[in-house]
DNA sequence: TCCTTGACTCAGA
DNA sequence: CTCTGAGCCAAGG
């Protein structure tokens, strides 16, 4: 799915990708959170892309290579996001075998396990937004 | 060609 | 804290 595609939708896709990859084990990180540390495309409105990029997210999630960690991935109210047919268990027992616990409703703590995002290093490296906004 | 269907988030009630 | 509805594009049947 991707509503409003990025103007470099395979571009966007491949940062989303990395920018995954480096979530740690036990740890996880909601789609904004990843969308809020890849800049909009040159030209693009600020407000529109704030308002998309979560699902192009999403996007890049639904078409994510197998080197991906994509179970650490869920929305901004912990839960996990995939339809119970799409593989939602799957995802769910991937983060419990890697230490995340779920709540009596099938929520991860945030406050516990959210990741605090890549070294300012890092993002430098990959044309990330740099730590302390514009 | 028309209609359905998405790995989201935020504000309101 | 939980539940609803709005915002809005494109590929596939």
């Amino acid at each position: 799915m991707k509503f409003l595609s990025p103007p470099d939708q395979a571009e966007y896709r491949r940062k989303v990708w990395d920018v995954v990859r480096q979530i740690p084990e036990g740890q996880v990180a909601t789609y904004g959170q990843i969308a809020a540390l890849i800049p909009p495309s040159k030209g693009m409105d600020p407000g529109d892309y704030a308002a998309w990029s979560a699902r192009w997210v999403g996007g890049a999630m639904a078409a994510c290579p197998d080197d991906v960690p994509w179970q650490r991935v869920i929305n901004s109210q912990g839960k996990i996001s995939l339809r119970p047919n799409a593989g939602a268990e799957r995802q769910r027992q991937l983060l419990e075998d890697e230490g995340v616990e779920f709540d009596a409703r099938g929520r991860v703590d945030l406050d516990v396990y959210s990741w605090a995002g890549p070294s300012q290093e890092w993002r430098q490296a990959h044309g990330l937004v740099s730590i302390g906004g514009s």
